[in-house]
DNA sequence: GTTTATGTATAACGATTGTTATATTACGCG
DNA sequence: CGCGTAATATAACAATCGTTATACATAAAC
């Protein structure tokens, strides 16, 4: 009566290559190169890995740099923008936020630079899915900081006559001034002084 | 005696293509997309060229995007950075190149960002010469901040306490926001807030 | 233990990369 | 005019791009 095949307990996985670590060389290695710039052959090398193994655990090369992202805003993006919930007043939270992220980029345990700001700069075609998908989260680190302001000045921290999206926009861009700087051979000091430097045009006071 | 052919009266040349136009072309092209974004394929459908005349003019594509990005230098980056050489005070003059800076790139009339900055950010060899190139224009750039911060220290403008170098970054940096904020949208008049909110940082007063 | 499915290995796919050899055209000069 | 050279056009080069078909090996399920 019904010949379509039950599908029967679900098979557990056989991969014999740790997922996490390959995504993290794969992350990489998009951090220092890009999109574009790095090849299947050049991620098949670092991972150690064949190319159907690759293709059977990601699909293809777009979809293991979306995962790759994932990693990236998991692993580091996270740590940066942290400060936004946890600290005190929007002024700590950004000044936080800018000295994580002056750490991240220039430590030199990383590559230097930010994945989401760089990693598909350089493309052919600036519609096709990796820089659109960088480009929408880094709209979402937009509002993260525009909504932080918003709350400090319902908080009483700031004027309501304060242009909030302007200010988001001020130090969303001076976080993608430190990590440019960073690509220059800025040291972490250094980037921490630009952060510092930016806060004086925190309004008031 | 003398086997040796004497080199004669030069030739005039008979290209019959706009070289001019051409490079005008393969600037923006690189602009957009950057160095190894932009094919030669793509290059030479867009100049209208065939291989061969486009090798007989440059050289090969690294000569090129060379001739390409001094072509930017003098044309674009050359009228940004000139009121560092006509300005009355280095805060004006500061004040107008990043105003410039902003005009320039999120104009709508060329492609947003700056070749110099982002012209081969992606790169699958940080060390070839399309990359060392643009890192050797930008540490010019950061050259002519810092000597006119000299300057205004040594006409009492600034005081002699100040940090060149530090106020230089920042300033750089503050360009480079610019110039990354265009990417996603920002416009001309977003663009010159962010210069604003960043003289708020100008030493002293 | 046999069957069945799934990961791996080898090798190749067509397309495109930057570049150049060959052939043809056409202009400058004597 | 006619010689010689330089710019063009056609076409191909080896290398690499991202991707996949085929064959083999192996672990899970009955």
């Amino acid at each position: 009566m019904n010949d379509v095949k039950t599908p029967g307990t679900p098979r557990k996985t056989r991969r014999q290559f740790d997922r996490e670590a390959a995504l993290n060389t794969a992350m990489e290695l998009f951090w220092r190169h890009g999109y574009e710039a790095t090849s299947m052959s050049r991620l098949l090398k670092a991972l150690k890995l064949t190319a159907p193994s690759l293709y059977m655990a990601f699909g293809n090369k777009e979809h293991l740099f979306q995962e790759a992202v994932k990693h990236y805003n998991q692993k580091h993006g996270a740590k940066v923008l942290a400060p936004l919930n946890s600290a005190t007043t929007a002024r700590e939270a950004i000044e936080q936020v800018l000295y994580n992220s002056a750490d991240l980029v220039a430590s030199g345990k990383n590559p230097n630079g930010c994945l989401v700001s760089f990693g598909a700069i350089n493309s052919a075609d600036q519609k096709a899915p990796p820089p659109t998908f960088l480009k929408l989260i880094r709209k979402g680190v937009f509002n993260k900081f525009h909504e932080r302001l918003q709350t400090a000045v319902a908080a009483g921290e700031l004027p309501k006559s304060t242009d909030i999206a302007r200010l988001a926009r001020f130090y969303q861009g001076t976080m993608g001034a430190i990590q440019l700087l960073s690509l220059d051979g800025a040291t972490p000091t250094e980037l921490r002084a630009v952060a510092q430097d930016a806060l004086k045009a925190w309004p008031g006071k």
